[in-house]
DNA sequence: TCGCTAATGTACGAACTAGTACGTTAGCTA
DNA sequence: TAGCTAACGTACTAGTTCGTACATTAGCGA
C-alpha cells in the first residue's frame, strides 16, 4: 500500500506536531460524532490515526479535553462560514433568506457538527463551559441578523417586535432538527428529511416560514 | 424512615412483578436521559432501584432492550397526550395553534423524553428499528394535522401546498430545539430558552410562526 | 557534528462494567 | 399444607478502557 521507493525522508517530515494534532482532531471528530462522548473509545481514535494513544494524552491531556478541542474546531468552522456572509447589498427580505439558507446549507453539509452539539447538550454543555475559546463569543450571524432586522423594521417591512437571538433560534431550530432527528423522524414517519430530492423543498420552506413570520400582521396585544 | 410497626406483610406485596418493572423503567429513564446510552450504567440503575441488577436482565434481557423499553414508554406518553387533543370545535387557525401549543407544552414538561430522542438519534434510531411497538405507528397528531389542514385549505384560509408531515416537522423542530439545545444555546448566547419568564413569549412566537406560514401569500412558481 | 529536547512508541495496570451461574423464597394452587 | 414456580438476591468473571511509566529517536541549534 505505502510506496517504498521513496527515500527515508518521506513527503512531509516524519515528526510534525501540527499534522499529528490535526489528524487526531479529524479522527476524534468522526469518532465522537459517530458514537457519542462515552461511546467513543480513545484506543479506537488512536488506532485510526497514524500515531498512538500516547500522543492524544501528550497533546490534549485526556479524553475530556480532546472532546473540547473537537468542539472548539467545529464551532470555529461555522463561525468562519458566517463571516463569509455578504448580504449588505441585498434588501432585508432577500438578506434574511440568504442567511437562513447559509445556516441550512452548513447544517446539511456538517452532520458531524450537529451530532457533536447534540452530544454536548446531553452533557449539559460542560465542555463549552470549560473552554476558554467558546466562552461567550456568540456568532457572527447574530450581528448580521441584528443589522438586517434593524433595516427591515425601520422600513416597516418587518414586524417591529422581533429579537435577533430569537430569530436565530427559529432558523437554527428548523435546520438543526432536520439533520439531528433525521434517524428517528425517518423511522417513525417514513420520511427522510435530508433526502436530496427534498432538499430544495425544505430550503424554500424555511425561507418562506421566516419571511412569513417577519412580515405577518400581528394582533396588537 | 421506613415504619417498622407494620407486620411482615408491608403495604403492597413484597413480590410485585409489575411494580418492579415499572420502577426499573422509571429509574432507567432518568439515568439514560441524564448520561446517554453509553454513559448510563446498569449497576447504577439497579442501585437506584429497590431491586437488583439481576431483575433488569430477568425482565428486559439486557441494556439495549432496557433502553428500547424506555423509549417505547416515552413515546407512548406523548402519543397519549396527542390523543387527548380535541380541536374539532375550533376553526382551523385556532386548532393549529392549539396543536402547536400542545407540542410545546409536552416537550417542555418532558425534557427526559427530548434527551432520549436525541440519544436515539446519535445511535441511528436502531432501537426504534428493533422495536415492534415503535415500528410505523406514526403519531395521532399527524391525523389531526391532516384534518385541520384539509379544512383550512378547502376554505381558502391556508396556502394549498402544505403537507401534514412537513408541518409536524416545523412545529416539532422549534419545540424540540428549545429544550434539546437549551444548554449549548444558553452557554453560547446567554439566553435560557426554557426560562419560565420567557415561556409565554416563545409559545406565542411558535403559534405566530406557524400561522404566518400557513396563511402567507406565496409567490406562484 | 554533537548534544538536547520535543516528539513519539511500547507495554502495562488499576478500575470499571455488562452479563451470568447459582442459590433462595414468597405465595398461589391443588 | 405441601409443593411448585415466578420472583428475587449474591457473588463472581471475562473483557474493556482510560490513563501512565518507561524507553527511544528525529532533527534543530550551537
Amino acid at each position: 500500500m505505502t510506496s517504498v521507493d521513496e527515500p527515508a525522508q518521506t513527503n512531509g517530515r516524519i515528526r510534525d506536531a501540527a499534522r499529528t494534532q490535526a489528524e487526531i482532531l479529524d479522527v476524534a471528530t468522526r469518532e465522537f460524532a459517530r458514537a457519542g462522548y462515552d461511546g467513543a473509545r480513545v484506543d479506537e481514535i488512536a488506532a485510526r490515526t497514524r500515531t498512538t494513544k500516547r500522543m492524544i494524552y501528550y497533546y490534549f491531556g485526556g479524553k475530556e479535553q480532546l472532546f473540547t478541542a473537537v468542539l472548539e474546531r467545529a464551532y470555529g468552522v461555522i463561525r468562519e462560514a458566517e463571516q463569509q456572509l455578504d448580504v449588505e447589498h441585498l434588501d432585508p427580505v432577500a438578506a434574511i433568506r440568504r442567511l437562513a439558507e447559509l445556516t441550512f446549507d452548513h447544517h446539511e453539509q456538517h452532520p458531524d457538527f450537529i451530532r457533536l452539539v447534540s452530544i454536548e447538550n446531553i452533557h449539559g454543555a460542560e465542555h463549552i463551559a470549560a473552554s476558554e475559546k467558546l466562552g461567550r463569543i456568540g456568532s457572527p450571524a447574530l450581528e448580521v441578523i441584528r443589522r438586517i432586522l434593524g433595516q427591515g423594521q425601520e422600513s416597516g417591512l418587518f414586524t417591529a417586535d422581533v429579537d435577533a437571538v430569537d430569530l436565530h433560534a427559529m432558523i437554527s431550530s428548523f435546520c438543526f432538527f432536520r439533520v439531528a432527528n433525521r434517524a428517528t423522524f425517518g423511522a417513525l414517519f417514513g420520511r427522510d428529511l435530508v433526502a436530496p430530492a427534498q432538499r430544495e423543498h425544505y430550503r424554500t420552506m424555511l425561507g418562506d416560514m421566516v419571511i412569513a413570520y417577519l412580515t405577518a400582521e400581528r394582533a396588537a396585544d
